[in-house]
DNA sequence: ATTCCACAGGAAGCGACGGCCC
DNA sequence: GGGCCGTCGCTTCCTGTGGAAT
């Protein structure tokens, strides 16, 4: 009798190893970022004599191989470390959730739990009280402590100046270990944020990571594909045709990367042995409407709102939409739903949220004598009905949208 | 050269909430 | 149980700004 899972078999399964495709895979050898590496080993090959490294920030935009290179560095050395004898331990923070000073203290922390130590809570203590248990924890430890910011920027934009001041002041106050921190940043200008007394403390090199070209994002994917595809299954040309979509788009790797992962199981879908163009042309479609409805689901209720007013602007024949246009159109909607508005400053950062998320375009002009604003554009793609996906997760969005789209039309 | 608009966006603070400590 | 601490999502207040209009 056939079984319902004979069709999903994957005994011909165009993946031979799907690990490569995930998004924290490390590989083992990275490509074309050598300037940027050959840096980094300078730098921290201070640690192996148990000095301070100097500190350092990798700039550079999101899939640029920033993360990537800190981590394969930073395993290397403690490789490196491990055969000479040397102690060097790496803690990697992602600052986008582990934003706080007792956050990112207690992450620190935690990586050097031994039993019998007390457990700090995710919150009730003192920051300075985890601060001084993290020291403890590192001076028990000894050895070098390389310290890896990844989103090192969302530290700088909440004011965490007392954290900064802390982590560029841990070698005054450690005894018996030393630390050394890399920051990593899609911001260039972030340190810019920073006030001067703890920039200069920090006094990081700067490393910069230039977004992928064609070429060497197809590098990229041949190398995943040798490892992860079937061979036959592939061929250059058409890793080619993935690269230069994503180049052309953003010269990101992970992205890239996924792309490809998506077209695998696009040609696996339709039965077909070998990875097309076609299959590769509708998983770029597939992928951003995923992307785009995935953001659309997340967002919060007054978030959804403001997005439905860009809309339903956009759908009465507003252009050219402004701050105060969106900000009329929002409250109508919220009037209607029986909500109380946010303040139209609270309404400006949310606008910028989604040109942050490509949601939307955002640009700030001048009007001259009628002012300074934003223009608005939406980036949902054609084919997404942005409201009815809002609609389905929101009771709300489907009221106001509703009237407001009523209202606006007899303006 | 000056005025003026419609905001931008930084800073400070508030209130609610969750959690720990004594 | 009350005090303390950290966090979050706001509001309020404020100063700054580009460039057309005067």
């Amino acid at each position: 009798m056939a079984n319902i899972f004979d069709s999903a078999s994957r005994k011909n399964s165009v993946f031979v190893d799907r690990r490569v495709f995930d998004p924290h895979h490390s590989p083992p050898t990275l490509n074309h970022r050598d300037t940027q590496i050959r840096a980094m080993v300078m730098n921290l090959a201070d640690a192996l004599e148990g000095h301070i490294p100097g500190n350092m920030i990798l700039f550079g935009p999101s899939g640029v191989g920033k993360t990537a290179a800190s981590r394969f560095v930073g395993q290397q050395l403690e490789e490196r470390a491990q055969v000479i004898g040397s102690s060097v331990y790496t803690h990697e923070i992602n600052c986008q959730h582990v934003n706080t000073r007792y956050r990112v203290l207690h992450r620190i922390a935690e990586g050097l739990q031994q039993t019998g130590d007390q457990v700090i809570p995710f919150t009730g203590w003192p920051a300075d009280r985890v601060l001084s248990e993290t020291i403890r924890r590192m001076d028990r430890q000894g050895g070098v402590h390389i310290l890896i910011l990844d989103e090192m920027d969302q530290l700088a934009s909440r004011s965490e100046d007392q954290l900064l001041y802390d982590l560029t002041s841990l070698n005054v106050l450690l005894r018996e270990s030393r630390a050394s921190i890399i920051g990593i940043s899609n911001d260039l200008g972030f340190t810019e944020k920073i006030p001067g007394p703890i920039r200069s403390r920090l006094s990081a090199e700067d490393i910069v990571f230039t977004p992928y070209d064609s070429d060497q994002l197809s590098d990229i994917l041949v190398e995943r594909a040798k490892i992860g595809l079937r061979k036959g299954a592939w061929d250059e040309g058409t890793l080619r045709f993935c690269a230069d979509l994503s180049a052309k788009e953003h010269g990101d790797a992970r992205r890239a990367i996924d792309l490809l992962r998506v077209s695998t199981i696009r040609a696996e879908s339709n039965n077909s042995d070998t990875i097309e163009i076609e299959h590769i042309q509708s998983a770029h479609k597939q992928v951003e409407h995923e992307r785009v409805i995935a953001l659309l689901h997340g967002l919060p209720l007054h978030q959804k709102l403001t997005m439905t007013s860009i809309i339903i602007n956009e759908r009465n024949g507003i252009i050219t939409q402004t701050t105060g246009t969106i900000w009329e159109t929002y409250t109508q909607a919220c009037g209607l739903a029986g909500m109380k508005p946010l303040t139209s400053r609270s309404l400006s950062s949310i606008i910028n949220g989604f040109h942050s998320a490509s949601l939307a375009h955002v640009k700030n002009v001048s009007l001259g004598r009628r002012g300074r604003t934003k223009h608005v554009s939406s980036l949902i793609p054609r084919g997404i009905d942005a409201i009815r996906i809002m609609s389905e997760v929101d009771e709300t969005v489907k009221l106001a949208a509703n009237g407001s789209y009523k209202l606006q039309r007899r303006l």
